[in-house]
DNA sequence: AGAATATGATAAAACCTTTTACCGAATCGA
DNA sequence: TCGATTCGGTAAAAGGTTTTATCATATTCT
């Protein structure tokens, strides 16, 4: 099938009877040295042979690759989580408007074992590095160093100091706490997703710290983890009420487990937000297709994603030393919470 | 900050008193030309440098980049979407499975019109390219040419001449009338997604030649454009029933827009499935945890992903010339349908 | 007019591999 | 012992670009 050659810079030198500088200078405008004439006769070979160059040639010279990875966990198809999948797209919208491409590696066992995230950099795959869904057991994070630009994106590491872009989850915590005691509920069970996420430990602070202030206990009994998924979350809010019936309120630590929450309470009869409410967190597109319509924490995780992206490319060409970006979070209202009902059905005051 | 610079093939050699080549024919174990004794020798003077060879080196030498393409339209959030998710998940895995690594790119006007996707191949960002969510407006896929493997995924270019790897819409058609018609269903309406989709014909076609078969008619009226997206399978139920109130089943061409429509007929009243049946198609995983939880066609997506990807393989190696595949489609039945209320509630007969 | 400076273009080095072709030394067969 | 093999190894080319240093030629200054 004779694949004929891809042209090369050479043959539009041939072709227009210039050296391989000349083009090459015309090429990249490096600054008037060439006359009008000469570059008119090497644009026209270029167009007439539809030159173009070869990156691999181009990033083996310049030392840049020209890509930034994304590296997501092992999750039971990562990429089919609209909440990563909500990051990636930020990303990768925002590498684009930069000339940036995107690859995507998934940090397997297989993968972590043969270091193949250090060969990332270390075989000029990447220029930098973003790491979506860390937890604190991510050790080999640590093994990036000096000249491998990494973020961290929507979370952190305790024991590695590295860069990130994040939300407020503390705040976010706050937030959620405020609002079911607010409504008056006295009685709350909480789903958790992975303790060894960082956001999932501020979270449970600021959540905490609010009762707290409202003088409310969450014994262990009140805890339950729901692997941040929607089987988890059902599975979780009814052992929860199982456990301790005279629950009236659920907070969930994403809304994906808060969704599973929901379909697992009325799987026991119980109804959403009469006798039972539940409010999420991450604000995902269909937590306003559910039903109820979930109440949630807003997090900015379009935002996050796109400065993440931003600030890897400052660290790249240097325009910044370190990053440490925390985003605000907000309340956001659906039918999923109400006050809790009074007398009759339950609640032992 | 000094980036030691990093260490070349040339670093090794001088190390282990060997000439460059002799370290490559090492490390490419090029048959036994290469004396035991020196090959130790190389080897303790790599690991002791930490030498990695570099891949953009590597390759322009073989012209093989070690990357595959994944092109998706520009949606929402493309990648926030599970469908697409799940298809990425499965082209991810497989390639990781052969040393390849997934570029990604999404293919907006800006992007066509400077031919970004041509580039793509001619300057060597890849090796083969899939395709997801095409239509038949993509003209651009005609611009693929020799030497180019490019598959679609899950789909077919109507006046274009490309490889696929499907599953079987005409039958998933087929499959949906069949049951709403078995459990009795006489007005049936039909929520479809972009109609420039060739499987979304496909599965209008399955699904008509049932109901002519059942002697049932679908007008003009009975249809609505779900836009492929949760509100709009909302308004379009919506829409649906308030032109014709005895309607007592609605086909959906997603599940998305199925999730859409059963939130939009509580909204306006309506019981699923008592009083309206909703049938989808895809089977995502969230179709599982909606309420309630829903029948659907089953398209076996992640398969199609991974098949899909090792036909790219096989095409980038010529061990396939061409790939045209069309996978088996099922019913799940959950708890969305059931057979329509005789008497009363309208159903004019 | 002779020296200094612009101007326009190019040869060669560097980026890092792999592969091809070749070379000297040792071994083997007759 | 001569010619043919095998063995162990290497120099050089090729892959395609950018950048640096250099070289002619033309222009300007004194």
């Amino acid at each position: 099938m004779a694949k004929r050659k891809a042209v090369s810079i050479k043959d539009v030198a041939r072709e227009s009877n210039a050296s391989l500088t000349t083009v090459s200078l015309v090429l990249n405008n490096r600054d008037g040295r060439i006359s009008s004439a000469t570059r008119e006769r090497v644009l026209s070979a270029v167009e007439r042979l539809g030159y173009r160059p070869s990156r691999l040639a181009q990033s083996l010279q310049s030392q840049r690759s020209g890509f930034l990875g994304i590296l997501v966990p092992q999750l039971r198809h990562a990429f089919a989580d609209v909440y990563f999948g909500e990051l990636i797209s930020a990303i990768q919208e925002t590498a684009a408007e930069h000339d940036y491409k995107i690859i995507l590696d998934v940090a397997n066992p297989r993968y972590l074992e043969r270091n193949h995230h250090l060969e990332l950099f270390r075989r000029h795959y990447i220029d930098g590095l973003l790491c979506l869904g860390v937890t604190n057991n991510d050790t080999y994070l640590a093994d990036f160093g000096e000249g491998q630009p990494v973020i961290v994106v929507n979370n952190r590491v305790q024991d590695v100091d590295l860069d990130f872009v994040q939300c407020n989850y503390v705040e976010a915590g706050r937030i959620a706490a405020t609002h079911l005691c607010e409504l008056g509920h006295r009685h709350i069970g909480y789903i958790h997703g992975a303790t060894e996420v960082q956001t999932t430990s501020d979270l449970r602070h600021g959540f905490e710290e609010i009762l707290q202030r409202f003088d409310i206990s969450l014994p262990p009994s009140h805890f339950e983890d729901g692997l941040y998924t929607e089987e988890g979350g059902a599975d979780a809010a009814i052992a929860l009420l199982k456990r301790d019936p005279s629950i009236t309120a659920i907070f969930s630590g994403n809304d994906k487990m808060a969704i599973g929450a929901i379909s697992g309470l009325k799987r026991i009869g119980k109804r959403v937000p009469e006798e039972v409410s539940v409010i999420g967190c991450d604000d995902v597109h269909q937590s306003e297709f559910c039903d109820p319509p979930l109440t949630t924490i807003h997090t900015p995780i379009f935002d996050v994603g796109a400065r993440a992206c931003t600030m890897l490319l400052d660290l790249i060409s240097s325009k910044q030393e370190t990053v440490r970006e925390t985003k605000d979070v907000s309340l956001t209202v659906r039918n999923s919470t109400a006050a809790p009902q009074t007398g009759r059905n339950g609640s032992p005051q």
